[in-house]
RNA sequence: GCCCUCAUCGUCUAGCGGCCUAGGACGCCGCCCUUUCAAGGCGGUAGCACGGGUUCGAAUCCCGUUGGGGGCACCA
């Protein structure tokens, strides 16, 4: 195997063959704050397939150690999330496991337990410093042209101190002691990246209230989950070295150090980093807007991988069979809907009629075509005109437009007034009339039945060309220009609403 | 400002010193098929950021420039 960089990050390394043998073990750690957008999906289908590569396990460790950020609703919204992704958990909320627990919230004592050991053992200290002086050591350092940071000054204070911060009632924070040298991180996407501590600040590992802050949670977390590949986020990057740090200061041996693969932020339309707060790309935009769940993994999976051939179209499996943390790129990625509907279309084209069905029904209720929970009639409809549908729509949505004709009641189906002036035109009324009296005639009402009539009396007898001899029965039956095949959705509407609608648009004051 | 990092068609990518006149996909354009729209088929458009090296040979290696991204919190 020909290994992407040479730089000692080798992703294979750890998943089984030379130094270790341990189990391969990937996190997804949300923070609960906010929804799961395209960023999120794909470190967490990056993980989770790199587990299911592996023979590994997968662990969900939920973010929620800041209970002022963090909501219950924000929890439920992302194990849903992944559950219609289809991302399954090995260990985690909701399934347990022997790590746990896997909510940060749930597991402030040991967080208590571990600052007090480093507090005790010096990798740690008490700051009394307040955001004021704080903010006016940064601010000299800014006007100076120095890098911004926090100088270390209560690393050795000594009692006298201690006591006269105290008489002032200020309660202080635990900074973790950086300590002298330099930290390389491994990471499959960027190679060994060398950290000086020396830029590197003492930062604040728990507030005076006793709540742990990120740094010290992951840290502790990965360790004690035994997560042997992090991969997140390159925000994180820089945040690496830290956590490194904290896990020596655990007495983690130090060839006992996680893989790293920080992938690159996936840009919007204009170049700008996502987040969740426009609501495109989240998990629920996706789905209201009829992305389906493999459409969007398969779609993620190629921002910022391949496979190294020129294969694109791959399902869940194929993925996790090829995929290879290796080959995650460093260049940043931007979403391209455009992309992402091609291989929605293509994915729903690959579903079976029946499963179309199923997929699109939740749309057409949202959109108050379809009774919920349907009637027989309904479904009966929505399943019959499935496959004339499924290679028509990008999107489950796009369904809705096209067949909405065969649900709007009489009272409410009106025929789109610009499709009217294109099409039905004084010059229509002899097709419209001649095909209701041949329709009405008709006996069998079937998809071939009509097309053998229309064509014999529009075309043949009238000598229209069959696309001025259909267009105004389309326009008239379904109310639109565009609409799916035209015999099959006659045979759908019925005979009476069909000749309702063509005597209606005969009525019509065209012209 | 300081630290880290990235750079191939409009977008996502293949490329690991000669298979590159740079391949694929999406998009876009044209043609075919055709009852609309799709789907499908065929064809086309378009790219190695720039400047120096190294080398017989560079999209591939090195340096610099430019441009982008990330970080420098009692957020994560």
């Amino acid at each position: 195997m020909t290994g992407r960089r040479t730089t000692g990050a080798s992703a294979d390394a750890d998943a089984g063959s030379p130094g270790s043998s341990r189990p391969v073990r990937t996190r997804f750690s949300p923070s609960a704050s906010g929804e799961l957008h395209a960023g999120h999906i794909r470190t967490a289908l990056y993980a989770w397939a790199w587990a299911r590569h592996t023979g590994g396990r997968f662990v969900l460790r939920i973010e929620d150690a800041d209970r002022a950020r963090a909501s219950e609703k924000s929890v439920a919204s992302i194990l849903d999330d992944l559950r219609w992704l289809g991302l399954d958990w090995d260990e985690g909320p909701q399934v347990g496991g022997d790590c746990g627990p896997y909510l940060q919230s749930e597991r402030s004592a040991i967080y208590q337990e571990w600052v007090q050991r480093f507090l005790a053992a010096g990798h740690a200290y008490h700051c009394y410093c307040t955001h004021e002086e704080l903010e006016a050591e940064r601010e000299a350092q800014r006007s100076k042209g120095l890098p911004e940071g926090y100088s270390g000054r209560c690393r050795n204070l000594d009692s006298r101190d201690v006591a006269r911060f105290r008489a002032e009632g200020r309660e202080p924070v635990v900074r973790f002691r950086m300590p002298p040298g330099s930290t390389t991180v491994r990471d499959t996407v960027r190679g060994d990246v060398v950290f000086d501590h020396a830029t590197i600040p003492d930062f604040v590992v728990m507030r005076a209230n006793g709540s742990p802050l990120y740094n010290l949670t992951t840290a502790i977390d990965d360790a004690l989950m035994q997560v042997t590949h992090v991969i997140r986020g390159e925000d994180l990057l820089a945040a690496t070295p830290r956590q490194l740090a904290i896990r020596r200061a655990m007495g983690v041996p130090a060839d006992d150090v996680p893989i790293f693969t920080h992938c690159p932020h996936i840009l919007d339309a204009d170049g700008e980093p996502i987040s969740g707060r426009f609501g495109t790309t989240t998990v629920t935009w996706f789905r209201e807007n009829g992305f389906l769940p493999e459409a969007v993994l398969n779609y993620l999976a190629l921002l910022g991988w391949s496979p190294g051939d020129n294969r694109e179209a791959l399902d869940i499996e194929e993925f996790v069979a090829l995929f290879d943390l290796r080959r995650v790129g460093a260049t940043p990625g931007r979403f391209d809907l455009k992309k992402l509907e091609a291989i929605n279309g293509e994915k729903i084209r690959s579903l079976q009629p029946a499963d179309v069905a199923d997929r699109i029904l939740p749309h057409l209720v949202a959109a108050g075509l379809v009774a919920d929970p349907p009637t027989p009639d309904e479904a009966r409809l929505v399943t019959a005109v499935a496959p004339l549908i499924r290679e028509r729509v990008r999107r489950l949505t796009d369904a809705v437009d096209l067949v909405s004709f065969l649900f709007v009641g009489d009272d409410a189906f009106a025929v789109d007034p610009e499709a009217a002036a294109r099409i039905l035109t004084e010059d229509s009324r002899q097709v419209l009339q001649a095909a209701v009296d041949a329709l009405e005639a008709l006996q069998t009402w079937d998809h071939g039945s009509i097309e053998h009539t229309l064509r014999e009396v529009l075309v043949t007898k009238l000598g229209q060309k069959p696309k001025h001899a259909f267009g105004p029965v389309r326009v008239a039956a379904t109310g639109r220009r565009v609409s799916p095949p035209l015999f099959e959705s006659l045979e759908l509407l019925g005979k009476e609403r069909t000749l309702a609608r063509i005597r209606r648009a005969l009525a019509m004051d065209v012209g």
